[in-house]
DNA sequence: TATGAATGAGATTTCATTCAT
DNA sequence: CATGAATGAAATCTCATTCAT
């Protein structure tokens, strides 16, 4: 006759755990149907079998489908915001070097999450004011390490004054490209040579005459 | 006794107009209702509503939802296709005039059709393998002027060497990133302003340097 | 510019013979279609068709679709009323020889007509009261002369004083069985093989004791 | 803690009975509108609210609404196979015995499921292939018990060497016809009329001269 | 906490019927 | 007389959500 009514810092402790293993569970198994089947096309059934629970208990942890969808996505543009930053603080402090290492991990998360990829795209649409806002802010919050680079790079005059909005914004458009157009890239180059070549077209622009020999390898 | 039972050519071709017109209607109320609430979003009694026919109408002329939803990609697509190569022949034979010309254009057709363009990335998945397949078809297709245009400055050495299969798709990416990103770079710059920036920065990567001075306006 | 708005009785009577036709044209069609599809199933678009005239012209012929339905169903009856007694007559004025000769010509008509009587066991629930009381009444009508034979039979004691009205359903039950139970019947029998059994059931109890040996044939 | 997620047996079989009774109350209203309406123009919603449960229910322990007629018209066939034969047990082992009591069964059942029989015989056609050789197979071997007994007979040379194959379809057919034709004869014969006089049609054509004074009650 | 039976609104699609030509 | 485009009501079926257990 164990009884737990009365909540012990302990117990809460380990109910938050839970709830975060059981969001988690469902997550994974949300982004798995979606890729499938789109999210329309998932039902609220579907979804549970997947993520091995009940219906009912979905509907404890997320206030419904659409909130799922929301979650998804932000757990998604979380792994960017996370994971940029360290990727570029591993190679140090140059500028160039910096962008580079941080495209690298922007791609590559690109490529680990290709079918969720494509989800904020096409269902972005789908979420309700507050939802969409939520996510262009994670965007610009995402982007903002290679933002720095570039401004630090620019200030360095080891890169040409671009646009920094702009060019941030197509990095992030190159490299969701390889998970919309897999179709075609897929099938043409490796995720290295994808990486490599959209690397080189963006220093391309970038990089001031009197600096490119320092890069060779990279514009060549 | 006249009699006018026989389907003379004339009441074919009446029929073929009027088919057509009452296609269109129902095409031009898709892309209209489908940017304001998506495709699932859109039932075809909203979509019969905005067309100004009947629910029962519309299933004479489409087979049914996904059907139109095909259509009106496919009516984009075929903008893309139809007016891109008149508007890049308008400037001469010059291949970097006319890829300047192309992307222009390509861009500005974005402009157009902002909401079908995203429709386009949107909802290809809800499609079949047929339908999807179809689109990428015309997607390569469409492609083909830009492409020409770059084999051409190649093979004449006014434009560097670069990969041409990456190179359209990245134009095309950059393109539809008007549209995709219209929520950021809608705010930030006019037409003109992106479509001279991004032309801007494919010619960076492009134009040798012993030629730059020939697009001296366009490198600025 | 012939003007034929003043109905001349040549006309009138042309006008009637075409009536007809297109109603026969129409009751045929629906026959053939209903047999492939049942009547729910049979839409009037696809009747229309197979009578290779317009939807629109059915309606200026029948009230309906359930009025084709009835009229379908009353052209079948018509059939057993109008040919059962001239069947009888010929064989001349012997009650047994002509509930024989009924029998037989009662059950071809049901095989020259397998799905049109089937028809009109499925779909008679389908039409308004009105409606099936003229069935119920013309399937009396269609089988007096059989009644006529029993009641002259009896009457002449050469058939047993049987339950006359039981036994003229229960020979229509049996002559509508090879309709109803062909999938049955039709692969063990040939249509003589079932007309002989069935015929051969009635008469072992119509016939008494000492009147068998005149119709030992019919009773081997 | 104690859990209770597993299923236990327990849990099974509540769930097994609560599905059964679940498609027994469907089932019963199904045959209840179907035999006021026709399968065709009862509809769903009708079906559900003569159930008194809710639309998504129904599609919850059947495939669709063919389904529901396929399960109807199955119910009512496994009424005829499980009846009949202990009916015939009863009475012991004398094969006219036997075959009198099946017959009076038969009728019986036809009688307490008078629409449900109807049925049947209506909406057979709508079924696909797989259904109706279901209902086929199961009306062949519901009539097992009488052919075993017009075997046993003939073999015992109580009963003449009929056709045993038609005198069991012939049978069913003027027991179905207490069902199909109820218009005519429900109006002058009680049921147990009909039975007496079925009965005696067909044992004047089975007993043999010899063997009538035995069944004189029966045959009178 | 967890289940899944039950609900019922809403979706797509069909088709009998009408009517302008 | 003849057509078939157009209508819109009604049907089947799905599925997000709730709630008693």
């Amino acid at each position: 006759m164990t009884t737990d009514h009365d909540a012990l810092p302990v117990e809460e402790a380990v109910r938050a755990v839970r709830t975060n293993s059981r969001r988690k569970q469902v997550l994974d198994a949300a982004v798995e149907v979606m890729q499938r089947t789109g999210f329309h096309q998932m039902s609220m059934q579907a979804l549970a079998d997947e993520a091995g629970v009940s219906v009912g208990l979905i509907y404890k942890y997320f206030g419904g489908k659409e909130d799922v969808l929301l979650a998804t996505i932000l757990t998604i543009l979380d792994a960017f915001r996370d994971q940029l930053e360290p990727a570029m603080d591993a190679v140090g402090d140059d500028p160039v070097e910096r962008l580079v290492a941080g495209m690298r991990r922007y791609i590559e998360i690109v490529d680990e999450n290709l079918n969720a990829t494509v989800l904020t795209y096409r269902e972005s649409r789908t979420l309700d004011a507050a939802g969409r806002a939520r996510i262009k802010e994670l965007e610009v919050e995402s982007s903002a390490p290679l933002r720095a680079a570039l401004d630090a790079g620019i200030a360095a005059a080891v890169m040409n004054p671009v646009d920094v909005d702009l060019m941030v914004f197509d990095i992030m458009l190159l490299a969701h490209g390889w998970a919309l157009k897999h179709w075609h890239f897929g099938a043409i180059y490796s995720l290295d040579e994808y990486i490599r070549l959209q690397t080189r077209f963006v220093l391309n622009t970038l990089i001031p005459a009197q600096h490119r020999e320092n890069y060779a390898q990279l514009l060549s």
